[in-house]
DNA sequence: CATGAATGAGTCTTCATTCAT
DNA sequence: AATGAATGAAGACTCATTCAT
């Protein structure tokens, strides 16, 4: 009948309340920027405290990374293998779903914190790259393949539709992040409408009478 | 009639010797990892006299952005004005040059660095929105509406495919220039060969069999 | 008629256990570079536990110090008292003794690190002074002044051949914890021998024809 | 005509006045106990200044070692080869030489601390035993192995005898700066005469009729 | 009494900036 | 004007100590 006492309770939520302090602050200054006191302040702890729960503020980024991406790519493989029917449909549920989920809430931030900060933290750049871009690069990659191995999609190169496919959502996230604050510069368009738009230019093409 | 000697005409020259040290440490550390001693060693001299050129690292960095960008755009818009033919072929030709002129040579970093650096100097953000992001938006927005009354593109909208347009570019650049380094992570692809198949992507799209 | 139980028989032992646990610790780590959670934890309790015991790490350090010293300067003094024979034979086994109890095992550690930390804490300087040295001292003292009187010695001046038989083996064990670890320099002759060989020497003198 | 100006003349002078400043200190507290800022205060720094001359506490804890040491053994060793004569007068000359070089400066405190801190920094005590105490034992365990030959000594075991020698002086030494200080414990006799006593009571040893 | 979560003062080190020469 | 020695604020991290449970 293990009665958590209140301390206890408390000492179960710091983590994520650490991580969510962290997302919160890396988003409003950057990694680089954001001193490891304010991430515990924020939190509500003592400077020491962050360092019973991640061991560097390294550990505090990567342990960020795994609990706002890793988990939705992981779900999305998943709901990927199981899936029959239009690789194009998947497709395109999928970068609504992505978007949703990562580029609309606070998990976005960290591609673009991971984007901005990479150089400087060499090894970190690394764990985001086995741990984030690979998988994805690899799920959509499949995608693509087996669209072409139906005969759902023409011969295309691979790595190039994938980019193509990425892109865009990166892109909006991190316009978002960088101009979007202080009024600097806004989308017009709703990024979710701007993303159908993007993918049915992407499948149909450009062109009114194509070769 | 004051001939300039040659101590003068050093001194004039220092202000761009400056710039340019700094824009060639930029791209290969970041803003952060670039300490204010060795831009003014890269410079031939001393750590003081950076300071009476330029009142600070961030000042520096300011004239930095504002020395290498809105140079390219006018030159694109002006090319495009005169131009007649396949508005396809000209975005193609138009992608490649870019990436040629900016993305491939310092100018890129430039563009990444302003968004990694866009929280930290706003004035310096909404600057280089006016200057860059909106005059090019407007380039290759004009050309597609152009593409679309000629009849050669569909009548897709608008906004949605200049962002495809710009993104992959963009992306590339964000990414060589965040996961390239240290052998982090690199592109299979040549980048021309990649836009080139990026480019007749969006032109042909990717459904085998367009409704 | 307070039966002890475990409980009691086992904080009972408490003290004990912490001073050997931080004596291990001291030895293998120095004062400095051993953690007060680590003594906790080598000797099975947690970290709070330690300050119910002992108000502070340097209180800590203190008890362990009169824990480990005073204890076999009395026991030579006694068996000094009533032994009857030659001088030079008793200090031989003295030595031996002193050796075998005190350099090889744990307690010569704390001779080492009194030295150490004696400026740290001139306290407890003070009472390893009265408390250790100058009763070694007086024991070696007065049976030098017995070999002298029964005129087994020479008429040699006691503090000198106190000084001549203490610094030998303080210098082995010294050397022996400060650059016997980690083989950066061991010694070729095993300790008891060097002592032996250096009584000899003592004894005897080193001139071939002495005047 | 190189007019060193004020400034100039101090920055020559600061290595050796910061190697002074960690030295006082150093003896006063021991290294762990020192901060570095502290050792700046000391030299009439700032902090950062002390950076400029040597990149880290540890550093500059060897150049402090390098800079006190290595230098009167080769100078003894150079001596003891020229010289002609009696062995054992040549060892109290040289005992008594280093104790007044070394022994009673501050480069002997430099050997306690080294002693102190050999385990904290076993690549510096390595160096210290190849620099130090290898040099040292050979010199003078040659010197007696020359006087064996020459039959001014027994045929006495030469590194029970070169222990003899060298323990005497560095326990005065760690004595002087363990206990000496805060009027703790004062030796009676001059280090000098205790010297002689202690050099002569090696020679003709100890016991008033020796087999 | 025992625990271990929480604290925060203390330490090394970096680097933008100043200013005597 | 140019120099580069000096500065000191700032930040990541450690660990002795406290105290709620």
């Amino acid at each position: 009948m293990a009665t958590a006492t209140p301390r206890q309770r408390r000492k179960d939520a710091r983590p994520q309340e650490l991580l969510d302090a962290a997302l919160q602050l890396f988003v409003e200054k950057g990694f680089a920027a954001t001193r490891s006191e304010e991430i515990a302040a924020r939190a509500g702890v003592a400077k020491g405290t962050l360092y019973r729960y991640y061991p560097s503020k390294d550990e505090l980024f990567k342990a960020m990374v795994r609990d706002n991406l890793s988990v939705h790519i992981a779900e999305s493989a998943a709901q990927a293998a199981q899936y029959e029917g239009s690789i194009a449909e998947l497709l395109s549920q999928m970068m609504q779903a992505w978007w949703a989920k990562v580029g609309h809430g606070n998990a976005g931030v960290v591609c673009k914190i991971m984007m901005v900060e990479a150089r400087n933290f060499p090894e970190l750049a690394r764990f985001y790259v086995e741990e984030v871009i690979r998988p994805s690069q690899a799920l959509i990659g499949g995608l693509i393949e087996r669209g072409i191995r139906t005969g759902e999609f023409r011969a295309v190169p691979v790595e190039a539709t994938v980019h193509m496919l990425i892109a865009p959502m990166l892109h909006m996230l991190l316009h978002e992040h960088s101009f979007g604050e202080h009024d600097i510069c806004h989308q017009t368009m709703a990024a979710e409408e701007l993303l159908d738009a993007q993918m049915a230019l992407l499948l149909h093409g450009l062109l009114a009478n194509p070769a």
